[in-house]
This record gives structure tokens, sequence and C-alpha cells, in this order.
RNA sequence: GCACGUGUAGCUAAGUUGGUCAAAGCAAGGGUCUGCAAAACCCUUAAUCGUCGGUUCGACUCCGACCACGUGCUCCA
């Protein structure tokens, strides 16, 4: 049974949803206005290893994501380049599809972008109207708090009231209430408008999350997710909205991830702490192991990034990958042993307990490392029987489905030439002709093949 | 200032309805294999569980104080 940190209710529940299979998830998606940076991807990842592991327990998922298309950042970049808003953020709505498909990220079943929902929006808002939460104030137009009674039920009481001394009105515009926020904002110079009922403007930044996750999951679905720093205002102004609207619960499940931080502090682009994902890739950092560093910390914990621990991580997927390739080819007598099937089930077990705890990988990966050395074991001594080497491989290919940090297995070829050489190497070394022998290494490790002798022939891999 | 969270071996970290475990990975040391390598594998080392008190027969796990770090209260994954 799945249990998730519910932030609505703060505590963990378990987890089921509205129609007996059917999950329908809402997660909160970038803001396109450059780049995103890892610690955007620790969420994505997560949201990635969450949705896999809801399909792993055998439900059928419905997750939309959106793109925030218009807001300041977006409107601010355009205009510094002097493109259109839709041409900038069409290019990096593609640069981070691109960077989530190299991290190996399973794309959400639908992704809306903010600008395609003006009119649900703009509906939305006469909803509100109707049951009069908004006010109007030259041209743009509030949500009115004090109208909605069940306003910091998300985020707690601790917004209640005046927040003395920082509450300034940072907001160029008019409000009632300090608390209250624009649903819709008055067209200004120099931004993006549409024509609309409410006259000419754009959205305000929570109004698209609620009408696009109303549009495609109904109005009350199973699960919220986004960063911690969206609970409030974000997902509290949202809440408002939705339940504001339609009167009925918005979201049964709101699910935060925590922030990443470098080195033991906050991200911070003036201090240096700061990487997209093609700063790592330019100094040769695999994705894969930026994907497992991202991915072996439990999402509810803060997640302290380094260097120096993304290496021990590229370690770790390699030889996660050398287990496994050692795995395949390793021969085995039929059969299977009591002891090796036992270990097999357990660690499923404690693999499926430790995801089923609130998604806990860092549990998880313990179990996965604990038969990798068992099955070692068996492999070293040549006691791994075929019937267990099939549980073995169809376990960690299961896991692998949940968390992808086995990366890709293919069976290579190579061309005849170098298949010669190799052979020809073999029979250097048998005649003791050591010095040919190491002529051919020494070629075939210029072409990328590097050599490994074992006792059963040579092996061989590419650099 | 107010609110919340974290502090476990060199590093990344799991774990706590209080009484077997203080997982796992990386790093470090040793070994197996090899003509030599490389890779891989195996073994070992290491934590008075932030500090100081309290509750209890017994606390890493509960309570209090303190220190450090982080986050939110404003745009933010």
């Amino acid at each position: 049974m799945l249990k998730l940190f519910n932030t609505l209710t703060h505590r963990q529940e378990e987890f089921s949803p509205q129609e007996n299979n059917l999950v329908k998830m809402y997660s909160c998606g970038p803001t396109v206005y450059d780049f995103a940076h890892i610690g955007n991807f620790r969420y994505f990842l997560f949201i990635d290893v969450f949705s896999r592991y809801l399909k792993y327990k055998g439900y059928k998922l419905l997750n939309v994501m959106n793109i925030t298309d218009i807001d300041d950042k977006t409107i601010k970049r355009s205009n510094e380049r002097g493109i259109a808003l839709n041409e900038h953020t069409k290019e990096f709505t593609a640069k981070f599809l691109e960077d989530l498909d190299l991290l190996g990220a399973e794309h959400p079943s639908k992704i809306v972008a903010a600008t395609d929902h003006i009119n649900e929006m703009i509906d939305l808002i006469k909803a509100l109207d109707k049951n009069g939460l908004t006010y109007i104030n030259e041209g743009s137009v509030y949500y009115r708090i004090s109208a909605f009674n069940d306003y910091g039920k998300l985020s707690g009481a601790k917004i209640s009231g005046n927040i003395s001394g920082k509450r300034v009105n940072v907001d160029e515009y008019d409000k009632e209430d300090a608390r209250d926020f624009v649903l819709w904002k008055a067209a200004k110079e120099g931004e993006p408008f549409w024509d609309t009922a409410y006259g000419a403007g754009r959205p305000g930044w929570h109004i698209e999350c609620s009408a696009m996750a109303m549009k495609y999951l109904g109005e009350s679905f199973d699960i919220h997710c986004g960063g911690v720093d969206l609970v409030f205002p974000h997902h509290e102004n949202e809440l408002a909205q939705s339940e504001g609207a339609t009167g009925k619960q918005f979201v049964k499940y709101w699910i935060h991830c925590e922030h990443l931080m470098i080195d033991g502090q906050k991200m911070s682009k003036r201090e240096n702490r700061f990487f997209t994902l093609r700063d790592l890739t330019k100094q040769g950092f695999s994705p894969l192991a930026i994907r497992y560093s991202l991915v072996s910390v439990p999402y509810r914990k803060q997640l302290n990034f380094t260097l120096d621990g993304l290496r021990g991580d590229e370690t770790r997927v390699k030889k996660l990958q050398d287990f496994r390739r050692r795995l395949y080819k390793s021969k085995c007598e039929s059969g299977s042993s009591a002891q090796i099937s036992y270990s097999i089930k357990k660690a499923k077990e404690a693999f499926e307990e430790a995801m089923d705890d609130d998604l806990n990988t860092s549990s998880a990966l313990a179990a996965v490392s604990i038969l990798e050395s068992e099955i070692n074991k068996a492999i070293s001594s040549e006691s791994l029987l075929e019937d267990d080497k099939k549980a073995a491989l169809d376990f960690f290919g299961k896991v692998d489905l949940v968390l992808g940090i086995f990366g890709e297995y293919k069976e290579e070829i190579l061309d005849t030439e170098i298949q010669n050489l190799i052979e020809e190497r073999l029979i250097a070394r048998k005649n003791k002709n050591f010095a040919r022998s190491d002529e051919i290494r020494k070629y075939l490790a210029e072409q990328g093949i590097i050599l490994q002798d074992t006792k059963d022939g040579t092996d061989w891999r590419r650099a």
C-alpha cells in the first residue's frame, strides 16, 4: 500500500485514487524563460519516478503538466532578445523537453501551455465573479480572499493576518487587502495582452493552473505536485480559485518536493553555485549519473548536491551497468537455489516497501545494492543458476522501470577487422608473444575498444 | 521577527509507534584475477547518531534549552 505525505493534512496517508484504477495528477511545470537548472530537474525527476512507480503499482496514470509561457520573466527575456514572446518560450520549451529526454524522464501524458488556455481562464474568472469572489480595480481583476473561508488551509495558519513589516505593496496593482492576488492583469505598455470580457490584459500567475488542471482532470482530482516553494502562495491561491469556483474539493493529495542545495547552501547565480544540465554534461558528467544523484535522495529531504558526490555517482552507475552486463553474460547451469531465490524475493519486498513508504528511494537503492552484492558472489563462485539469473534480471529490470538508473543495455557488435585482431591477440598470448599482444591491445585502445582478459577469454567494451 | 525543516561513519545518506540491528553508496586500506595491465569482484576499517539537560528499567529515536545550517513569509521546482 502506497503511503504519501500530504501537505494538506500534514501527515502520511494511504493513497487511493477517486476512480478505482485511474490516477489523475497535475504537476506544476517549468516557466520557460531560460534553461532549467538541476534544482528544477530534481523536481522533474521526482515527478518521473513517482509516475513510474504509480504505473509499477498497476495504476493507469493521466499526468498533466503545464508550461508557463507568460509571466514577468518570459516577457522580460523575450523583450531583451527583441523577439516575440512565443518564439522565446517555444525555444525554451523545446530545450526543456530535450533535457528531460537526456535525463531519461518520461514525458507527462499531456503538456499544456498557459497561453493556449486564455478562454478557460476567463471562464474561471467569470465563475469566481458569479460567486462574489472578485473585484475590479483599474482594469485588473482581483481575488477577494476575505470572501473565501478556507483560505490558508493548505499552507497553514501562518499567513493569516498581515505579516508585519513584510507586506508592502510590491505589486504595482492596487488591492483591497494586501493578501488578495490578481487574477487578470490589465494590459501595460510593452507587454503582450489578450482582448477579453475583462478587457485587454494578461493572466495572473495562479489562474493558469486552476484552469488547465480542471479542464483536463476535472473539478476534483487525485494528486497535485510542485516544489515546496509553491505551497504558498501559488498552490494556496490555486486552491482558492478552484474551490471558490466549484465548491468542490479541488485536490486530494498535495505533494511537494524539497529543494536542492549545492555544497550545503542555496543555489546562487551570483556566487556561482548554480548548474544547468548543460553545465554538467560539458564537464563530462553523464546524464545517467546526474539522474542517479538527483533520484537517490528521498524527495522530501533537501538534497545536498556536490560535484564530488556526482563523481561518486558516476562510479556507481558504471558499476551498476557493469554488473548488469556481467549478469547477462554469466553462464549458468539450469535450476535455482533456495538461497538466491529467497534473496531475490526479499529484495523485491524491500524495494517495494521502501517505495511504498512515501517513495523512499534511498532505502530502495539499498535493497538493490544488497542483492547486487549477493549475485556478484554467486557469479564469482560460479554457483548462480539459470532460473535465479532470470529472476534477478527480471527484478533489476523492474527496478529500472521505476528508477531508470541502469541505462541502456545493448549488445554491440564489432566489425570483423577488430574481431580478427582480438582472435590474433589471443593466439599471440597463448604463444607468449606478448609484444604482439600488447601492440594489438594498444592499437584497439586507440580505436576506442578496451580489452579485458578474463579466464574465459577476452572481453571488450567501448571506452 | 514569525513559521517550518534538518544536524547519523571522510563525503552523500537510510532508519526512530523508545529496548537486534545504526541500512546502502562513494572514498580509504587489503586481497583475488592477469604475462603485465585494465576492468570487475571480494574483504576490512570507520559513527559516544549536533551540544547540554530531562523523562524512562532503557533513547539516535520522547520532552526542554542551546548552537549550526536550510527553507517559507516577496518571484522561484
